[in-house]
RNA sequence: GUGGCUGUAGCUCAAUGGCAGAGCACCUGACUGUGGAUCAGGAUGUUGUGGGUUCAAGUCCCAUCAGCCACCCCA
C-alpha cells in the first residue's frame, strides 16, 4: 500500500485542511493591509520566459535556482521566481494608458530550485506589494509602514519584529569616501550582508581576500557600527520623518549591515526580521528605479517588498499568534435514520441551507451512534434527526452537539431554533 | 551543488544479529432511535527501495529515494 504512493515532488508542500486554513488566513491579512493603504490585487502568469529574468534578477537566483523547461516548441519557459519583473513588464506594457502612481499587490505561488530547509521549499506562497510611479522617500515610507501594518494586523510587536532600513546610496557615497572603486562595490556589498553571519576573525579575512587595506577594513567596521550613519541621508532622514507620520515608526530601525542580494535595488531597501534573529528574512525590498526601463519601458522608479508564507509562519508559531482556525463550514449536519428516510433527510438538509446555514448531509444509512460521532469529530455543532416519529408529527429533532441536549421542534420553527442555537456563541 | 541526522502499523515510538511489538487512533459488540466515558473483542506492516554480509538482518555494509537540519544563495 504505502509503498505505491508516488511521492509529491521534492520541496511542494500538500495543503491539507487545516494548512489551507493557515494560507487563507495570512492572504486575508495580506489583502487587509493592502487594500487599508489602497493597494489593487493583480497577478501575472505563473510562467515566464527566461529572459525576462535575465536581465536584472541577478544571475545566481536565474542560472542556480530558477525552474526552467524548454517547452513543446524549444523556447525556455520558466517557473516565476520573484514577481516584480512580471510587474516591471505589465507595467511597460500599458505605460500610456495606465495613471500613476500606481499601487498595486498580489499573493500566489513561485518556484525556486533549491534544497528544501527550514521556512525554505522549491514552491511557495509569496505577498508581492508595489508603488510604481514615484521616487520619494515618503513612498518608501509607506511601503514600510503597509509591512508594519500587517504585522500589527497578526499581532506581532515591534518587540518580536522590526523592519530593519538601509539605503544603498547612503552606502555607495561611504562606500567612495573609504576609496573603494566601483568595481569591488558588489564584492563589499555582499561583505557587508555577511558580517552577522561569520565570525568577526573569519570576516576579516574574507575583507582581506577582496582586497580591502586595513584602513578601509576600519573603516567599514566603523560605518558598520554607526547606528547614526542614517541622518547623513537625506532620504532616509525624510523615510524616518515619513514613517513616524504613518505611525509605523516603532517597527522600523536603521541597520547599516541590509544590503539586500538582488541587483536592481538602487536607494532604501528594507527587510523585517525577527528581534530573537531566529529565522531568516520574514519580508525583503526596496527601491528600484530602473527595472521598467530595463525590461524595455520608459523609466519609472518604483518601490516595494515581498514577504514569503514560510518564514512568518514560523514567527507567528513562535510567539503563539496563529489563531485555531476552523476549517469545518458546516454546523449541521442532518443524520439519515435508514433508508427508507434518507430522501427525508436530503430533503430537510435542502430545506436548512435555504434557510441559510451549510449543512452537511450523511450520505448513506448508518447506525445513528456512527453519524453523531462523525458529526463530532468533523466539528458539526448540530445534529439534525427525522426519524418516523419526527416525521408522524411534522417535526425535526434538533441535538446539540456540546450540550448533548436534544429538543424536538416544528418543523416551521426550525428556522428561528437554529438561529438562536448557531447565533449564541 | 556540499555535509550531518532520521526513515518500523493511520500517528507517536519500542524491539543485546534470533518468532515485528506497545500506546493512541480505527473497526465490531455490550447499546435494534443517539457521539466524547467504561468494558470485551478485532483488523493493521513486503520494517522507504534495491543489493550485499550471515545459519539468521528492522538491527551490520553499500547504493538509492524521501524527510529534517546546516552550508551555498535568497525574491
Amino acid at each position: 500500500m504505502a509503498n505505491k504512493i508516488i511521492s509529491p515532488v521534492k520541496g511542494t508542500r500538500d495543503f491539507y485542511p487545516e494548512n489551507m486554513a493557515v494560507r487563507t488566513w495570512l492572504y486575508g491579512h495580506m489583502r487587509a493591509a493592502s487594500e487599508t493603504f489602497g493597494y489593487q490585487e493583480y497577478d501575472g502568469p505563473f510562467l515566464e520566459p527566461i529572459a525576462l529574468y535575465a536581465a536584472k534578477s541577478g544571475e545566481e537566483l536565474v542560472k542556480e535556482q530558477a525552474f526552467v523547461f524548454p517547452d513543446r516548441g524549444g523556447d525556455l519557459i520558466t517557473l516565476r521566481p520573484e514577481l516584480t519583473p512580471t510587474l516591471a513588464r505589465m507595467v511597460a506594457q500599458r505605460q500610456g494608458q495606465l495613471y500613476f502612481p500606481l499601487r498595486w499587490w498580489s499573493f500566489g505561488p513561485f518556484w525556486r530550485y533549491e534544497r528544501p530547509q527550514k521556512g525554505r521549499a522549491r514552491e511557495f506562497f509569496q505577498w508581492n506589494i508595489d508603488m510604481i510611479g514615484v521616487n520619494s522617500p515618503e513612498a518608501d515610507a509607506e511601503l514600510a509602514a503597509v509591512g508594519a501594518e500587517f504585522f500589527r494586523r497578526v499581532g506581532l510587536s515591534p518587540d518580536e519584529v522590526q523592519i530593519l532600513v538601509n539605503n544603498r546610496r547612503l552606502m555607495d557615497a561611504q562606500l567612495d569616501a573609504l576609496e573603494i572603486p566601483a568595481a569591488q562595490r558588489k564584492a563589499v556589498f555582499r561583505l557587508i550582508d555577511r558580517r552577522e553571519k561569520m565570525s568577526p576573525s573569519a570576516w576579516e579575512a574574507y575583507a582581506e581576500e577582496i582586497g580591502l587595506s586595513s584602513a578601509q577594513l576600519q573603516g567599514l567596521k566603523d560605518l558598520l557600527g554607526n547606528a547614526n550613519l542614517w541622518e547623513q541621508s537625506e532620504e532616509l532622514v525624510r523615510f524616518f520623518e515619513a514613517a513616524e507620520a504613518l505611525g509605523a515608526r516603532e517597527y522600523l530601525r536603521y541597520a547599516p549591515e541590509i544590503i539586500r542580494g538582488l541587483d536592481y535595488y538602487t536607494g532604501t531597501v528594507f527587510e523585517a526580521r525577527d528581534r530573537g534573529g531566529e529565522f531568516r528574512a520574514i519580508l525583503g525590498g526596496g527601491r528600484y528605479d530602473n527595472l521598467v526601463a530595463d525590461v524595455g519601458g520608459k523609466p519609472l522608479p518604483g518601490v516595494g517588498f515581498a514577504m514569503g508564507d514560510m518564514v512568518i509562519t514560523l514567527v507567528l508559531q513562535k510567539y503563539g499568534r496563529l489563531p485555531e482556525l476552523n476549517t469545518q463550514p458546516a454546523g449541521i449536519l442532518v443524520t439519515v435514520f435508514d433508508a427508507d428516510h434518507l430522501l427525508e433527510a436530503y430533503r430537510l438538509a435542502a430545506e436548512v441551507r435555504r434557510l441559510g446555514y451549510p449543512t452537511a448531509v450523511y450520505p448513506e444509512p448508518a447506525k445513528l451512534g456512527k453519524q453523531f460521532k462523525y458529526a463530532d469529530r468533523i466539528g458539526a455543532r448540530i445534529a439534525l434527526i427525522v426519524g418516523p416519529d419526527e416525521l408522524a408529527q411534522n417535526a425535526v429533532a434538533i441535538k446539540d452537539l456540546r450540550t448533548r441536549e436534544q429538543t424536538t421542534v416544528a418543523r416551521e420553527q426550525l428556522g428561528e431554533i437554529l438561529r438562536m442555537r448557531l447565533e449564541s456563541s
